[in-house]
DNA sequence: AAACAGTTTTGAAGCGCTTCATTTTCTGAA
DNA sequence: TTCAGAAAATGAAGCGCTTCAAAACTGTTT
């Protein structure tokens, strides 16, 4: 005679256990998640049968029941920058202790595919999403309103008072890289960027621009501005390519890493010594530029803090507190100084 | 009068759409999953209160009630490396048609990190999982029982009849890298592998021995094998840095690129040109390979097809078919011949 | 032996959804 | 106008879990 069991097929369902333990499912259910009320001799036989029978509590069915789902989604342009890569990285640490895991998507750059990528993390209820928006508008009002109200924190966006938002100092960095090149002497300096139209490089430029008026020199003679559709190393070597076909600059400031080590290639394909004939300055600081033939200065962005504040706001905006109200957090980018702007400095580091 | 809504708080659910829309739940239900189902009049007055609410439905109810999970887990030793990103990558692009998404997780190479990611994934209870298995021993038998019976396939780790797998042959790569030096004409060689203990390196390794027995020559006397515990542009700069003293060889074959990185690096500081003075090559043919500051020869590992394959693997089996059998399939690496082996290649190929 | 105050255990209700046997409504032919 | 059959809509049951009021046990005190 067939017990009240209907189907002993797919995973091992609390009932189960219940079953061969000989108790209530509430039972089995109090020995997961309050050992302390039920009795030691109980909770023995309870923890035997779960380990018998190989049994793992259905995530989905008890998040139903009001329980808080520990995975927390992560929208990027591009997984395969190194910059948001180690950012992923960054945030997975930060969220470890606190038993959470990461689920990283992939937007691509793509607004409809953001779209879409918000939605299902919203369907699946997930605790809550960083975002680093594709929008290159500083001012979209597109993330106002987002799906099924899902907790969001912005990376590198302004949320302006809709949302959390945690950024690193664009125009600073800018600032940082150009006024290290002038202190070097260097007067006639490039900015190599991305696709003007990206909010971080613009950032970046206008900063390079400030440090120069700073110190009483005219942008408009000092610095020559080119950008690059692309933001990999092609980019930014066919872009060098041709900036020196324009003449050589004293220094070359890139808007990324990646295109700091394609203008590497365009100076060495044309016999030019970095630094002794001109200096570079990269953009991210991923660990690539510490390890390049000739290691790169660059700007660093302080991706562990970024990833631990992003983690803590979107855990606290996500605990429902109705009292929360949105922040916006800037960090200070870091000048790090290797070979390739300054001689002096040992080649191996 | 409150009506049955017990608190409009929270999200809004199919019940809320219901009532607004003045349907019972399974008509909308149906609107969504079996629109055809519906008088295109209802249809209509349904979808227009789905959107007025903004309603996203509930996937872990879903879930629950039988529908097949959308997520695929994905569990690598190291998010940071080139190779796994370019992995996971390619694996979700592989699964977007199918609608489903990616959770990437990182073991860091721990094994109880790796078990206790893939009981969290058996509880979300997704729909399967890839893994990239942390043991070094190829045979170890940790992966015959997995938490909550989830499916998996096993990436680049042969799950011998208990599990489907993809691998790509490392013995085959290493063989080609070192027969592609043979014929060069290079006979003083050097395998610079990361930790002899993984078993890519090993695997790698005896490829090598083998291709120089096959043309007649003693491995013991050409080839020089030398490993570095880790697998990073620094230890392959040590490393390579140690073989010089030694005496210089005619070539370096690399466990992976940033190991050949690394080598180029020592090379370039002891004032020995690549491939003047000495032929490199690398193992992956990650994106930086190319556009390296000499192009790297590498080998290639056909992560694209990898990525298709895995993920059909795993649908299939996680389809529930009873009929299904564990495959592996053994994918071939391809020679990538750049300039860093080859003289006669362009600079910028 | 009865009364009491814990301490354990129980099991039904409910989380948001889908399914499906029923009921209701519509359609067109008789 | 009636009625069979198709089409559409309904709503209760159930997915696996947690919760919580109520029931069933302790053991101690009169």
């Amino acid at each position: 005679m067939p017990s009240k069991t209907p189907a002993p097929n797919g995973p091992v369902r609390l009932r189960d256990v219940a079953e061969l333990a000989g108790v209530a499912t509430g039972t089995v259910s109090n020995t997961i998640n309050h050992p302390e009320r039920v009795h030691p001799r109980t909770r023995k036989v309870v923890e035997d049968a779960i380990r018998t029978l190989g049994f793992v509590p259905n995530q989905q069915a008890r998040v139903l029941t009001g329980a808080a789902s520990s995975v927390i989604g992560l929208v990027v342009l591009d997984v395969e920058s190194p910059f948001y890569m180690e950012t992923a990285h960054a945030l997975e640490r930060a969220v470890r202790e606190s038993d959470h895991v990461v689920m990283l998507c992939n937007s691509e750059g793509d607004l409809e595919r953001e779209s879409a990528l918000l939605t299902m993390l919203a369907a699946q209820r997930v605790r809550g999403a960083l975002l680093a928006p594709a929008t290159p508008d500083p001012n979209s009002d597109r993330y106002v309103h987002l799906p099924g109200d899902l907790p969001v924190v912005l990376l590198d966006f302004d949320g302006g008072d809709q949302h959390c938002s945690v950024t690193v100092d664009n125009f600073s960095g800018g600032a940082l890289a150009v006024r290290h090149l002038l202190e070097l002497g260097h007067r006639r300096i490039a900015f190599l960027g991305g696709s003007p139209d990206l909010r971080q490089f613009a950032q970046r430029a206008a900063g390079a621009r400030h440090a120069m008026t700073e110190l009483g020199l005219d942008p408009d003679e000092h610095l020559t501005e080119i950008s690059v559709s692309g933001i990999g190393i092609r980019d930014g070597q066919r872009a060098a390519e041709l900036l020196l076909e324009a003449g050589t600059p004293d220094a070359i400031f890139c808007g990324n890493d990646m295109l700091a080590f394609g203008a590497y290639r365009a100076l060495a394909g044309a016999g030019l010594s970095v630094p002794d004939d001109i200096a570079l300055v990269g953009y991210d600081d991923i660990e690539f530029a510490r390890d390049w033939v000739v290691p790169m200065t660059s700007i660093r962005q302080p991706i562990d803090e970024l990833g631990q504040i992003a983690a803590r706001l979107l855990l606290e905006h996500s605990a429902g507190d109705p009292a929360h109200t949105h922040r916006r957090v800037v960090l200070e980018p870091e000048l790090v100084v290797r070979r390739s702007s300054d001689r002096r400095i040992d080649l191996r580091r």
